[in-house]
DNA sequence: GTTAAGGCCATACC
DNA sequence: ACCGGTATGGCCTTAAC
């Protein structure tokens, strides 16, 4: 039988010694199917050089004669060849060693401790991975499929009967073919508990949104006076909820399930009420339950992985890919939803179930079922993107929405290494992870101390892609850097390293490391023209994957957990990026103008008597005596731009400024404007008086504006949403050893039975005590805790802090915008 | 008991 | 541990008086 077939899900299993892929997905109309397949499974043992061949020859004999018997299950070495190959860019022999278990690797490879054995390489990858190198079966490509259908069969002890799909096949070829159109199915779900911490609730109600259906289910009876809602299913208990979700489920039989913290709280609490019930919670497409793991007894949260349905965690998938170039200062659904969606949640006021009046489920239930619609149009926004990183590193997308950005780039390395010949490092021990974490950091970028004052007619350049086309253009990585200089080679500018200053050499020949990043820095570029030629949510995700992908390069080389880590790559790469940035500023200057700004890679600099075309053709200049993919762009042209000192005193604050574009559009830096543990009144003030004297050329009306607010504070006249702090609470918290107000907030919040843990927002005022307190932390208290704000300290702390680095570049003192005096009877009030 | 320096901590920039 | 280094600034902690 042959059809076309996109892989979605992979799985594996073993039967009788061997490793099977299980890949499932649908064809092009529709139905769902499961792929078996399997693959060669091997590993590489790297030969010491000049090994005679007699002496190969018996290595090879005595290898093939390995047999093991672990783990209650039986493995020996099913062959053995002699290859060609590279390592770190270098010629190696080495022997390609098959087994019929990849789980046994490990264990085949431990008895390899022969002199004759360099290295062993290749079985850390998972099979998973491993398979989809060797096969070439990509995650959503087309595949057009033949094979034999397995129909009741005895092979692989039955399983195609125990699978709810429409076909089962075992593979016999596997041949691409052209793109096609494919749209997931996909159910969105929401639960509802009266308890944060798994398990220890009853769920009360769970949505499931799919396309063209909206179902929640509960066990909540409302009044019968209650408007009869035509979406909710009544069951008898959470046992039958349960079993109902498990049907429902079963018969939408999606692709993809998809939840917000669905990892962390959704799929945990139905498995561990399951649990408590004796129900089966027999998601997966063969009945089983879905695998937690990761989650243990530390820090952080697992994954809940459900065979053959791609259960997605939307929130950890925005978090990694996208939450660097997004607004919202939470990442919770309903900011996430605005940002987005233009949608958010629907206002209910969360309280235990026992409190909720008759009259009320319904408002309840619409809530909930609303979680789900933002959840599943959340993920039909994100799904191009999901779409397009999981082709790109080639990781089946549970992985992929999952992956941290060193894996994206690493994934993307592993799966085109066959293109050089190259065997695979492997993954860091803990002792090296601790050898690389003890060497340090190196020294990082230059940021140049501006001058603090107002400025008009700004020009910025900046490089593109800086980190990632010095690593192309100077060819660094850990396989081509050398032990001493060679002719013609690549050479890092000089390099403090303790005492002593270095320089790091690398090959002239390119290495497959900045190869690779070569290729996703030019498919970077044409997917971002490709963008602006054609907008829409594809070329779009395309363009943010290279985006991400590409900036990534230099953090992953020097990330400890890399297998390709390189502190001398690593540290080569910011030393060529200080000099890049302090020659073009010293260049800018050269060309007359008057640069006050450079960060990095950017340099921003007044016009002065200079006009654009001026600019532009120093651009040009300067972009021609660049080496390699080296490009400076012309950021833009700013009107006006200010530059403070720092809360000390006389320095210019680095990262801290803020400019207009001729638009009137407004890119404001570093400022308490765009820190979100300041409170809302302190930044709205700082904004508006950017804003003013950043249009009107000076601070008169940005004044007599600060003033207004001064005066609107001192009469108590703030409203709570002004005055709230909020911070993130970023360690267990026991761990803290400064006890500062967040931490008390958070403590409040614990008594309270809410969930505070690494990761959680937690919001407080300040508020008046009354007797004198002299630490911050007294006067904590939580938004719907009584009391009056401290107006001391929201002058002192929040709003004059804010303002008062304006003022001074026009040389006001805002200190005495405050009247000492009557703010001293206030306080001893 | 008060004060200054130093450290912890969160958050931003690139 | 799950990309890096540079930087600001608030508030607590500690040491010294």
């Amino acid at each position: 039988m042959k059809f076309d077939f996109i892989p979605i899900d992979y799985g594996y299993f073993d039967f009788e010694g061997k490793n099977y892929a299980k890949i499932t997905g649908r064809n092009s109309q529709g139905k769902r199917i499961c792929v078996i397949d399997s693959c060669p499974v091997y590993f590489w043992a790297i030969l010491n050089d000049k090994l005679e061949e007699k002496k190969i020859n018996a290595l090879i004999e005595k290898i093939k004669k390995i047999c093991l018997d672990v783990k209650g299950r039986k493995t020996k070495v099913e062959g053995v060849e002699l290859h060609d190959k590279k390592f770190l860019g270098c010629r190696v022999k080495a022997l390609k060693i098959f087994a019929t278990n990849y789980k046994d690797l490990h264990d085949i490879a431990d008895c390899l401790g022969m002199k004759e054995i360099e290295k062993r390489r290749g079985y850390d990858l998972g099979f998973i991975t491993h398979y989809v190198i060797e096969k070439k079966f990509l995650p959503l490509h087309w595949y057009e499929i033949s094979g034999e259908v397995l129909h009741n069969s005895v092979e692989f002890g039955g399983i195609d009967s125990s699978l709810n799909v429409d076909f089962c096949i075992k593979a016999e070829s596997i041949k691409k073919t052209d793109d096609k159109k494919f749209l997931p199915k996909v159910l969105a779900f929401d639960i509802e508990t009266d308890e944060f911490r798994i398990g220890e609730g009853e769920i009360l109600m769970v949505s499931l949104v799919s396309e063209n259906f909206k179902k929640l289910i509960t066990w909540k009876t409302s009044s019968s006076s209650g408007t009869r809602l035509d979406y909710v299913e009544y069951v008898k208990n959470e046992k039958e909820l349960i079993e109902r979700f498990i049907e429902c489920v079963k018969e939408i039989s999606p692709d993809f399930l998809v939840g917000y913290f669905s990892d962390g709280f959704d799929l945990p609490y139905l498995k561990a009420r399951a649990d408590k019930h004796k129900v089966k919670f027999s998601l997966g497409l063969d009945g089983s339950q879905p695998r937690f793991s990761g989650a243990g007894a530390g820090r952080g949260i697992g994954t809940g992985k459900i065979s053959g349905i791609v259960h997605i965690d939307l929130l950890r998938f925005i978090q990694t890919a996208y939450s660097q170039y997004m607004q919202s200062e939470t990442m919770s659904l309903n900011e996430v939803a605005k940002e987005f969606l233009g949608d958010a949640k629907k206002d209910f006021e969360m309280k235990h179930s026992s409190k909720i009046l008759a009259g009320e489920w319904e408002n309840y239930f619409e809530y909930n079922l609303h979680d789900s619609v933002l959840t599943y149009n959340l993920f039909q926004k994100f799904w191009p993107d999901i779409n397009e990183f999981s082709r790109t590193i080639q990781e089946p997308p549970f992985e992929t929405s999952r992956a941290g950005l060193s894996r994206y780039t690493e994934s993307y390395i592993l799966h085109n290494l066959e293109k050089f010949n190259e065997i695979p490092e492997k993954r860091p021990t803990n002792d090296e992870i601790g050898q690389r974490r003890r060497i340090g950091s190196s020294e990082g970028a230059f940021v140049m101390e501006p001058t603090p004052g107002m400025y008009e007619n700004i020009a910025m350049f900046d490089f593109t892609s800086m980190h990632t086309s010095i690593i192309i253009t100077h060819n660094l990585s850990k396989s081509t850097l050398l032990e001493k200089k060679e002719k013609g080679c690549n050479e890092s500018p000089e390099i403090a390293e303790g005492k002593k200053k270095i320089r790091y050499y690398f090959s002239k020949e390119t290495g497959f490391f900045p190869e690779l990043m070569k290729e996703i820095f030019y498919l970077r570029k044409k997917a971002k023209e490709e963008y602006s030629k054609n907008k829409n949510t594809f070329t779009k995700a395309r363009s943010n994957a290279f985006k991400v992908l590409s900036a990534s390069a230099h953090g992953y080389l020097a990330f400890f957990g890399a297998r390709y880590y390189s502190h001398e790559a690593s540290a080569s790469v910011l030393a060529f990026v200080r000099k890049y940035n302090k020659e073009t500023i010293e260049k800018v200057k050269e060309g007359g103008y008057n640069v006050i700004f450079g960060d990095t890679d950017s340099v921003g600099f007044t016009l002065n008597n200079k006009t654009k075309k001026d600019v532009r053709q120093l651009l040009e200049k300067l972009n021609s005596e660049l080496p390699g993919v080296m490009e400076l762009e012309l950021e833009d042209f700013y009107k006006r731009g200010i530059w403070v000192t720092t809360r000390a005193g006389i320095t210019g604050a680095k990262k801290k400024y803020a400019m207009i574009d001729e638009d009137g559009n407004i890119k404001i830096r570093g400022f308490e404007t765009v820190r979100r543990d300041w409170c809302s009144m302190a930044r709205k003030v700082q904004n508006n008086v950017l804003m003013m004297i950043l249009k009107e050329g000076n601070e008169k009306s940005a004044l007599e504006y600060v003033k207004e607010i001064i005066q609107k504070v001192k009469d108590k006249k703030l409203e709570i949403k002004d005055i709230i702090i909020r911070t993130q609470i970023k360690k267990p918290l026991s761990e803290y050893k400064a006890i500062s107000p967040h931490v008390i907030a958070a403590k409040k919040m614990k008594e309270r039975n809410l969930p505070i843990d690494p990761g959680s927002l937690v919001e407080y005022y300040i508020a008046r005590t009354r007797e004198k307190k002299k630490l911050v932390r007294e006067k904590v208290k939580l938004p719907d805790e009584k009391g009056e704000y401290d107006v001391d300290y929201y002058l002192r702390h929040q709003i004059l802090p804010a303002v008062e680095n304006i003022f001074q570049v026009f040389e006001i003192d805002t200190d005495e915008l405050i009247d000492r005096k009557k703010q001293k009877k206030l306080s001893d009030f």
